[in-house]
DNA sequence: TATGAGCGA
């Protein structure tokens, strides 16, 4: 299952993504998303689980979780 | 900060 994770702090890389989601389960892959234009993170990312149920559960346990100071957003990806 | 990037293993 694919989850979008939005307001990420800027500091936040591809291995602090997956760290958050492995607790929950197996992460197949984790990406936070850079402006190839400037560098500079965008503020959100992805994460691949294939389990749909921890994927859900990791969802309902990191949505609204406070990341350095920042609460986060995590849902299913409206894409494939 | 709100839905991506990848050309190599």
């Amino acid at each position: 299952m694919k989850i979008f994770v939005a307001s990420l702090p800027f500091e936040i890389d591809d291995s602090e993504l997956k760290g958050f989601f492995e607790p929950f389960g197996e992460v197949s892959s984790a990406k936070v998303i850079v402006d190839k234009a400037t560098g500079r993170s965008r503020g959100f990312g992805f994460v691949d689980m294939p389990d749909e149920g921890m994927a859900k559960a990791a969802i309902a346990q990191l949505d609204g979780a406070d990341v350095d100071g920042r609460t986060i957003v995590v849902k299913e990806s409206e894409k494939q």
